[in-house]
DNA sequence: GTGGTCTAGACCACT
DNA sequence: GTGGTCTAGACCACC
C-alpha cells in the first residue's frame, strides 16, 4: 500500500501514470524490469484492479512498456523511448508554467528568483 | 471573436475563467471597470451563453466582481482581492511546477537554466 | 442495431474499431462529422456503454477524432491521418496475407488466381 | 534455438502450431518422419515444456501426428490429411485478406496489382 | 499466477 | 444529453 494522496481534481488513473513514468524517467524502474502485476499494483496504489490495467494498458500505447503474456509487463528496453518521454513530460511542465506566469505578468528574474526559493521547501 | 484555442483537456469555462483572472490581475481589466455582458462574453469566445453566465457566476463566487442590477458586470475595486488571486495563482503554477520537475529528477540549477532559455520564446 | 455478426475469437471493441476506421477510410463518416454518443453506438452494437466509450477513447488515442467537452465526438478533419490508417490497415492485410501464403508454399500466380476467383464471391 | 519473433498480440502456441503445421505442408517435415521431443520444442522455440506440450497435443488432436509410447512423436502419413490443413490454412488467410481490403475500398485490381509489387519484397 | 475482455451501474463535470 | 472516471465482479485465455 502507498502513501500516495491523490489529488480529487485529477484522476486517479492519470497520477499514478505520471507517478510510474517518473519511476521510469528516474531509473527507479530499469529498462526490462519486470513491474508490478496489475492486481499488485491496485494493491499498491488501493484502486481498483480494472483501473490498474488500464493504466498498464496506457503505458503500452505510449510504448513504455510491453506485456508477455501469461507471464507479466515489463519496462521497456528502449531507452531512446524513455528519453522522448523525459522530454515530453518536462516541457509540458516548463511549457504551462512559462505561458501562465508570463499571463500573470512576471519577467523572467522574477520566476528564477521564486524558484531559488521555493526549490528546498516544495 | 476571440483567437484563443482551447485545449480539450481543460474545462473551456475554466480556461476563460482564468483568461479573464489573467486580465484582472494584469491590469487588462481596471478596478471598477463595466466587463462585458454574458451575451457578448458568450460572442467573443465563441462559447454557448450558459458557459458564458457561469464564468460570471464563478468570477463573483469569488468576488473578482459584482453586478448592478440592470446596469451589468464590474470588476471589484477591492485591491487585496486581486492580489490574492494573484498569489493564488501563481502559487499553483509554482508549486505544480517544482513538484513535477523535481519526480523527473530535474536539480534547482537545471530548472533555471531551462526557463532563462525559454521565457522569451514561449 | 447493427446487422453485424461478432467473430467470437476476436475481441468486440476491435471489430467494432475496425468497422469505424473503414468508414472513416471508405469516407462513409466524413471529415468533422459527428459520431455517434457513445451511448448511441452501444445501442447500434447492442454492446455495453462502457465498450463504447473505449473504442472513441482509442480512436482518439490514434488522433482519428477528437471530442467537444459535452458536446460529442468528431472525425478528424486531418486528412493526412486518414490516408496513413488506410496504409497502416491495408499493409497489415497483406503483409500477414503473402507472409503467411509464402509459408505455405503459394507461388505469386496462384494467390493472384486465387483472388481473382474469390473476389466476388467473397 | 530459434531466431522466431514473437507476436505478442498472438499466442505463443499458435505461432509455434502455425509453424510447425507451415513445415508440413510445405514438406520440411516429411509424413512419417520422427519429430522434435515436446523438451527440445521447448528449447528451440525458447518456450515454457508446458507450452510445447500443449503444442503436440492440439496437433494430435487435429491428427496431424501421433505418439508412439517411448519412442516419440511422428508425422502423419495420411497425406489427405496434410492437404485438408493447407486448403484449411490458405482459406482462412484468403477470407480475412479480401473480406478486409473490401471493407477498406480497394478493388480486384488494385488487389492484384498490390500482390505483384509486394510478393518479391515481403 | 498473468493479463484481457465485457457487463453493469453509479456518479460527476461539462455544454 | 455529452463524455469521463471508477468500482465491482465475472469469465476467459495464456504460461
Amino acid at each position: 500500500m502507498y502513501e500516495l494522496e491523490f489529488d480529487n481534481n485529477v484522476p486517479i488513473y492519470i497520477q499514478v501514470l505520471n507517478n510510474i513514468k517518473s519511476d521510469i524517467v528516474k531509473g527507479a524502474l530499469l529498462p526490462g524490469e519486470k513491474m508490478l502485476s496489475a492486481r499488485d499494483l491496485a494493491i499498491k496504489y488501493q484502486i481498483n484492479p480494472n483501473t490498474a490495467s488500464r493504466i498498464y494498458k496506457e503505458l503500452e500505447a505510449e510504448e513504455l512498456c510491453y506485456t508477455k503474456r501469461g507471464l507479466g509487463t515489463f519496462v521497456t528496453e528502449d531507452q531512446e523511448k524513455v528519453e522522448n518521454i523525459k522530454e515530453e513530460m518536462s516541457n509540458a511542465l516548463i511549457d504551462t508554467f512559462i505561458k501562465g506566469m508570463k499571463e500573470l505578468g512576471f519577467s523572467k528574474e522574477q520566476l528564477i528568483e521564486m524558484i531559488s526559493e521555493r526549490y528546498e521547501r516544495g
